[in-house]
RNA sequence: GUGGGUAUAGCUCAGUUGGUUAGAGCACCAGAUUGUGGCUCUGGGGGUCGUGGGUUCGAGUCCCAUUACCCACCCCA
């Protein structure tokens, strides 16, 4: 083999990507349920616009992005997220100009340099939603509500719902200075990391999961004490209008997470049983990023599901997942001058709209009966020597193994009556319910 | 960026203290009186033992390096 595909990247196969299609079509379908309409972003942006909008003292900006400088000299990086590119295109596309509040979602690969492991991959994919525009505490509901509903239409269960008030430009200055008060006299006890993060962004120690800083953490001020009366109202609602939904979540003081665009809101869903990398989404509100990218000040709240995990976690608990499609008819064929005939059959049969396919490798009429076996096809459609003579072709139901001679002209009429029922499950996609 | 594990046929894996032509199951292909699939039986094709060095009379087996994969740290989806 010339050469293999890049470390954390991964072709998805037949067999594998019905299951992604499925996941595709649900998408689909919930967001046109809650509103959403879908927006298509350049797999690339312009360098700046992450280091703005994602914030340049985050792990991902730091030490994750795939950045590049193109044969025009501008500096270009993979999208590593897909918020900023969301309200870039807000703005550079006027989405502003019309009705309030824009509702957005996405679906595609992202790229972070990573290294590699159990739900962890270079290129990976998200779906996410960005709303624009409110600042109902509703929203922050609905945007929660519609993530844990997206997994419950997939079948999965025992999911956390983790959420936080991070604060806002009013009341973050007090509560860094409080940490940075409280680790300073503790910075040789924390880990390498969290002693810069005691200057550049003294929140993420609270949420460090190393041991020490754990325990350096103990007793230490959260996001809680700190809340200005804006906040703290805003998270009282919003915890309100979950309760209404009865959505069952876990208050998290401490977390606090790794975008640095996050305002008031922040969320995070976990799975249990998908290995060390158990965040299966995450969001929250940031109503200073459009700002942050040279727009009006306007609110936004958004979240983002990591697809693979998604697929990871079905797999743990056993959702259903649909699989290889099978073909409805297979054509076999015997003798050369039959052959001709069976090629114009086919045709006419999938111009009726059923999935049909013949041999291609010269096999022996028993071995592309056996061929046709292993494609699933529900009816093998036979047209050998005897069959040309009589201007007809047999038709074999492969389950119920019987088979029937039928006049040529009406073969895709038969056909088409007796996978009625298979056509109008396959119609659109596939049977999962 | 750090650590641990793994690398033998298309797939899952055997391969004894280094010793002749490297095996099995599954998969694939072909046959079982020549026009009929799944089961069974028989046969067949297919492996630079990840790659590059080294030790040795001799390396799949031991040593070093390297790459990839898996898992964990970290980070996050």
């Amino acid at each position: 083999m010339l050469t293999t595909r890049p470390r954390g990247t991964s072709d998805i196969i037949p067999g594998e990507v019905e299951a992604w299609q499925y996941l595709e079509k649900e998408i689909r379908r919930i967001c046109r349920e809650y509103g959403y309409s879908e927006i298509r972003t350049p797999i690339f942006e312009h360098t700046e616009l992450f280091l703005r909008g994602v914030g340049d003292t985050t792990d991902i900006v730091e030490k994750e992005m795939y950045t590049f400088i193109d044969r025009g000299e501008r500096s270009i990086t993979l999208r590593p997220e897909g918020t900023a590119s969301a309200v870039r295109a807000y703005l550079e596309d006027k989405l502003h100009a019309g009705p309030q509040p824009v509702k957005l979602y996405y679906n595609g690969p992202m790229f972070r340099y990573d290294r590699p492991q159990a739900g962890r991959f270079r290129q990976f994919h998200q779906f996410g939603v960005e709303v624009f525009g409110s600042h109902d505490p509703a929203l922050d509901a609905e945007v929660m509500a519609m993530a844990m509903d997206f997994y419950g239409r997939l079948g999965l269960t025992g999911l956390e719902l983790h959420i936080n008030s991070v604060g806002c430009p009013a009341c973050r200055p007090a509560l860094r200075q409080k940490l940075q008060d409280f680790f300073r006299p503790h910075l040789s006890d924390l880990c390498p990391n969290c002693q810069e993060r005691l200057e550049k962004n003294p929140l993420r120690i609270i949420d460090c999961k190393e041991g020490r800083c754990r325990e350096a953490g103990a007793g230490a001020p959260t996001t809680f004490d700190c809340l200005c009366e804006e906040c703290s109202s805003h998270f009282e609602a919003v915890k309100k209008h979950l309760d209404l939904l009865s959505l069952p979540y876990q208050v998290d003081y401490c977390l606090v997470r790794g975008l640095d665009y996050y305002t008031h809101t922040a969320f995070e869903i976990m799975a249990k049983d998908i290995g060390a990398q158990s965040s299966i989404g995450g969001g929250g509100r940031y109503n200073k990023l459009v700002e942050t990218c040279g727009g009006p000040p306007t609110p936004g709240i958004g979240y983002a599901l990591g697809l693979e995990r998604i697929l990871l976690a079905m797999k743990s608990q056993n959702c259903l997942i649909p699989g290889t499609s099978s073909l409805d008819v297979f054509v076999v064929t015997a003798g050369k001058a039959a052959a001709s005939e069976a090629f114009r059959q086919l045709f006419k049969i999938r111009g009726a709209g059923i999935s049909a396919d013949k041999d291609y490798q010269d096999r022996s009429l028993k071995a592309q009966m056996k061929y046709a076996g292993k494609t699933g096809a529900k009816f093998v459609v036979i047209i050998g020597e005897e069959e040309l003579a009589r201007g007809t072709a047999l038709i074999r139901d492969m389950n119920a193994k019987e088979q029937v001679s039928i006049v040529s002209e009406k073969v895709v009429e038969y056909l088409l009556n007796n996978l009625s029922n298979v056509l109008s499950n396959y119609q659109g996609g596939y049977k999962y319910d």
